[in-house]
DNA sequence: TGAATTTAGCTGCATATGCAGCTAAATAAT
DNA sequence: ATTATTTAGCTGCATATGCAGCTAAATTCA
C-alpha cells in the first residue's frame, strides 16, 4: 500500500514518530535497567538529580520538558525506595530541594553500565553522526517551541 | 555549566531525547486537538483505523510500536464515545476487527484542520527537510530494532 | 501595612504505557 | 483424535503523563 495516496494524512505524522520512537526506545533501555529495579525515567531523574543537586522540583521539570505535576508523581518510587530526599528549602518555604540519599548515588552507579548498554544499542543503530544529528535537532526544537 | 565535564552521562541520553520530543510534541498536538475532545493518540488511532479498515488488535499494535495491552485500553475511551467498533473475526473467533462508525469518520473529519495546524508548527520549527530526515530516520531506525 | 497577585508544589481525574499472567481459540505434534 | 503448543486479546498491577483546580508562601502594589 502507497502512504502517500491516502489523503488523510497520519501517514505523515511527526508527532506519532516521536512517540513510537519514544515507546521502542524506551522498552530498550527499560529491559537493560531492570536487572536493577530501575526505569529510563528513574534513571533520568538520578542522573539529573545527581547533576543539580538540590534544585527544585519546578526548575527540574523545567529541564525535564515535564509538567510539575508529572514530575511530583514521578519522585514518589523513589522517596519511596528511599534514592532521593525532598526538604524544604530554609529561604522558600514553598520551594523543596531535591537530594540523592547515599543509596541513591550507590544505585545511580550500579545501573550505568545497563544503561551504557542501551545507549550504545541505540548509537550503533543510528550511527554516531545521525545519532548526534538527532540529539542537537531535539535539544534545538525544544528550545524553539519554549515559551 | 558544560554538560561535557560531567562523568554521568544521562546528558548524552538519547532515550530523554526522545522522551522529552515526544512530551513536548504531544503537548502541542493535544492542546491543537482540544476543542475536538481528543487526544494525539486517540486521533491517530482513528486515522490508523480509517487506513486499515477491519485491523486487527495485533497487527494495528504492531504498525504503532504499541504493546497490545496498551491499545486494548487506548482504545476504550474511542469505543466508550462510539467512534470505534470491534467486532469479532468471521474467521478467528480470538481476534477481533476494528472499525470506524459514521460518527468516528465524522470526528476524524472534523479534527484534520487541528492536526494540520499541529503539524505545520512542527514542521515549520523543523524545516520541511530536518522533518522528513527526522521521520525517515526514526522510521529506520524502529525498522532496524524489529525483532 | 494590608490587599492583590504571583509562584511552588500538591491532589483529583482521565488517559497512556507495558509486563506478568490469564482464558479461549487455532494450530501443530504425536 | 488427543495432546501440546502457539496465538489473540484481556485483566491486574505499577508507573508515566498532564490539565484543572487547590493551598500556602512569597512578592507586588496601593
Amino acid at each position: 500500500m502507497n502512504d502517500n495516496s491516502i489523503p488523510n494524512a497520519t501517514p505523515a505524522c511527526i508527532c506519532l514518530r516521536f512517540r513510537k520512537a519514544a515507546r521502542r526506545v524506551s522498552q530498550i533501555y527499560d529491559q537493560h535497567l531492570e536487572p536493577y529495579g530501575l526505569t529510563i525515567t528513574q534513571y533520568g531523574l538520578l542522573g539529573h538529580i545527581h547533576r543539580f543537586e538540590g534544585i527544585g522540583v519546578g526548575a527540574l521539570a523545567d529541564k525535564l520538558v515535564m509538567d510539575p505535576t508529572t514530575l511530583t508523581r514521578n519522585l514518589r518510587p523513589l522517596e519511596r525506595k528511599g534514592f532521593v530526599l525532598m526538604t524544604p528549602d530554609e529561604d522558600d518555604r514553598r520551594s523543596r530541594n531535591l537530594n540523592l540519599t547515599t543509596s541513591g548515588r550507590r544505585i545511580l552507579d550500579a545501573a550505568r553500565p545497563g544503561w551504557r548498554a542501551a545507549q550504545e544499542k541505540i548509537r550503533t543503530v543510528l550511527g554516531p553522526d545521525i545519532n548526534k544529528l538527532m540529539i542537537d535537532t531535539i535539544d534545538q526544537m525544544i528550545d524553539d517551541l519554549r515559551e
